[in-house]
DNA sequence: GAGGCAAAACGGAACGGCAAGTATTAAATA
DNA sequence: TATTTAATACTTGCCGTTCCGTTTTGCCTC
């Protein structure tokens, strides 16, 4: 069986060209990332350790060191399909509906559970700087650059401002939702994903 | 001595009207707060460790787990005066140049050494309900309060829109803010902060 | 007032538990 | 047979807690 793993910027997958030796077990993987995303169904990132996933995997803990830098590597890699959404920017839209469709997917995909793994993993990143990095790769940057081309399309047509450069616009479009994420309390519930595209929107138009 | 600490929201301070027994040592509290700020110079808040505080303060682990909680309470304590910052409405000012003065001082408080313990709490805070509590009730709970009150004012003058709820503008306008201070990237640099009070007062602005 | 007693806090030591990370040995393939 | 992976077992370190003997206070009795 081939290797068809997406190239995932985590696990070490597609790395070394099948010299010699024993191959990696695929079982051991998929039943790695399975045991993750269960347990991760009852702890935080933070409370989930290697050695509970191991366990729980029936497999070594060396197996997970050995192809995952941290435990955070893991998390990220199991829950990739679920949390890469595919900011496609669709054809015959405005920039401001176009950001506001944007927005609006981006909070439904952080309710609930994906919600918390993200802010789990910013909250890990604090105290880590490859854990960081690890994020912004995987999630953040993506995220930054799809809303950074919205907004440049939305001043080029004129409904936003130009006075505000693109890093900082996405800031301040970005930033709202994940203070709500963080703080818990009442959180991105159905009020504010009513009414917070309305006022992004106005925030950058000129 | 009479005890004249100021009644801190963390530790047990103040409580038990001195009835009978060995009081608590003013010399071990002091201890232990100015152990935690020197190894907060080295150490996030997540690697810092009960046990190396007591160490470090020359004092028994049980004394510390006497008095707080947990060792987000001893940081909280510990750095209580340098974050209570006095968050006054002056009185000759418009709203805007009020909230812009705030914004000013909130984003220069949050630079170096007090940025990163406060975005370490914030992080802490998403894997402890407990934590979070802590974190909203002696740091972020005044925080919005005065600039809700800020935006209130603003509202009634005319210089606000009126669309927006005040919990809702609150979060419009300190989630950049925060962003800024999790994603350490850039941060809160001059040039950010120098821009984002005309931005934040364009976004409420009616 | 002097002395003794109860109450509370102190530092130190040790415990069991848990997780991180690391040899070492066994297994599977070219 | 060479090479690479996987699992077991181990060491290390911190945590949260519990004991212990000691110290410092208030209060009561004489």
């Amino acid at each position: 069986m081939q290797n068809q793993t997406a190239s995932l910027p985590v696990s070490d997958t597609e790395s070394s060209a099948r010299s010699a030796g024993r191959p990696r077990s695929e079982a051991s993987r998929l039943a790695i990332l399975d045991a993750t995303r269960r347990l991760m169904t009852h702890t935080s990132v933070r409370d989930l350790s290697i050695e509970a996933i191991a366990k729980k995997a029936g497999v070594g803990k060396t197996t997970i060191y050995r192809w995952w830098p941290n435990k955070v590597a893991v998390v990220i890699e199991a829950f990739a399909e679920q949390l890469d959404m595919h900011m496609l920017t669709a054809g015959n839209e405005t920039p401001s509906e176009n950001l506001a469709r944007q927005l609006d997917r981006l909070m439904r995909q952080l309710r609930g559970r994906n919600g918390k793994i993200i802010a789990d993993l910013l909250a890990e990143a604090q105290s880590d700087a490859k854990v960081l990095e690890q994020f912004n790769q995987f999630y953040m940057q993506s995220r930054r650059n799809a809303f950074g081309q919205t907004i440049l399309n939305g001043q080029k047509s004129g409904e936003f401002s130009e006075a505000l450069n693109t890093e900082m616009a996405v800031d301040m479009i970005l930033g709202p939702i994940f203070m709500r994420l963080m703080r818990q309390e009442a959180g991105l519930d159905e009020a504010f994903a009513a009414e917070y595209p309305v006022m992004a929107i106005h925030a950058l138009s000129a």
